[in-house]
DNA sequence: AAATCTAGTTCTATTTTAGAACCAGATTTG
DNA sequence: CAAATCTGGTTCTAAAATAGAACTAGATTT
């Protein structure tokens, strides 16, 4: 074989934002960053994740700068997994998956964790896609278009 | 060891989300639907993905219900993979993996595909969260609210 | 200073992945 | 209609990733 498939050079940006967090773990401990958790220990036993498997993960996000360590802000010698501004880019792909989630994968009646506008507790609005003109755009009104060549 | 994790009776829908189509091809393939592609030959070459790769990631996501099978439209005795209603519904996430794509994955100056308006060709807008008053939110005005324990 | 906690690393068994080789049935070509 | 080719797989193997247990060093608490 060879190594697994590298997508970073990809013509497609959805390639490419795969290519960086296209794996089992690392929306999840992305997820659980915006919802405050920073320390290993924090994020492992949240997630029930082997701590090797964890190790690797957050040097992973961290050498592609979607996470960023720093002093633990309770004053300790440990440090803390943050999200950069890149990390923090991903909020609206995790609410994506969210709401597919939510429409797609719950039986009648069970309950699930919601996300909420913190000024007043009220559930947020359903993401949509608009066009340049605002019009709401479902899929199948909008196209790929291909990179062109890279003319020098 | 066991088996890989199961994220499915999850309480968080991204957990959910992710356990049917979080793994590093199951979102190409998808990607490649929303375009057009329904033949097995066209996804491999496409992708670039080994058969027996694509072989149990069709067979899986048919089982869970993102795709269906379906009689080749051009006639012939093979059959097509078609986005179910519930695979559609993957669009908004794909566009946002898109959007995070673009802006943190290219250096200047490099090309990529982008997503437009098939009625005039523009760029579609950028996606945004809103409050239920239509208030544009950021990642940090919102909050995941548990689910409640089932009461029976 | 002993005990415990934190954040790992290392080790092993199992599973997944990539890719090549193979195959049967469908389709096209001669 | 027979041979060649195409389609959509399955099977096999080697390499890599994963899960989990055991271990560890340094920090913190008792």
């Amino acid at each position: 074989m060879v190594k697994r498939i590298s997508l970073s050079e990809a013509d497609c940006p959805v390639a490419r934002a795969l290519d960086v967090i296209g794996d089992w773990w690392s929306l999840l401990i992305i997820r659980d960053a915006f919802e405050g958790v920073r320390r290993f220990s924090e994020f492992q036993t949240g997630l029930g994740i082997a701590k090797g498997m964890l190790s690797t993960r957050l040097r992973d996000l961290a050498e592609r700068g979607v996470l960023e360590t720093a002093p633990a802000s309770d004053g300790s010698a440990y440090k803390e997994y943050i999200l950069t501004e890149r990390g923090r880019g991903l909020f609206l792909a995790i609410v994506a998956l969210r709401q597919w989630g939510e429409d797609h994968l719950y039986r009648a009646g069970e309950r699930h964790s919601v996300l909420v506008d913190r000024a007043n507790g009220d559930l947020v609005a359903r993401l949509e896609l608009q066009a340049s003109d605002g019009r709401v755009l479902a899929w199948n009104e909008t196209q790929v278009r291909k990179a062109e060549a890279e003319s020098g």
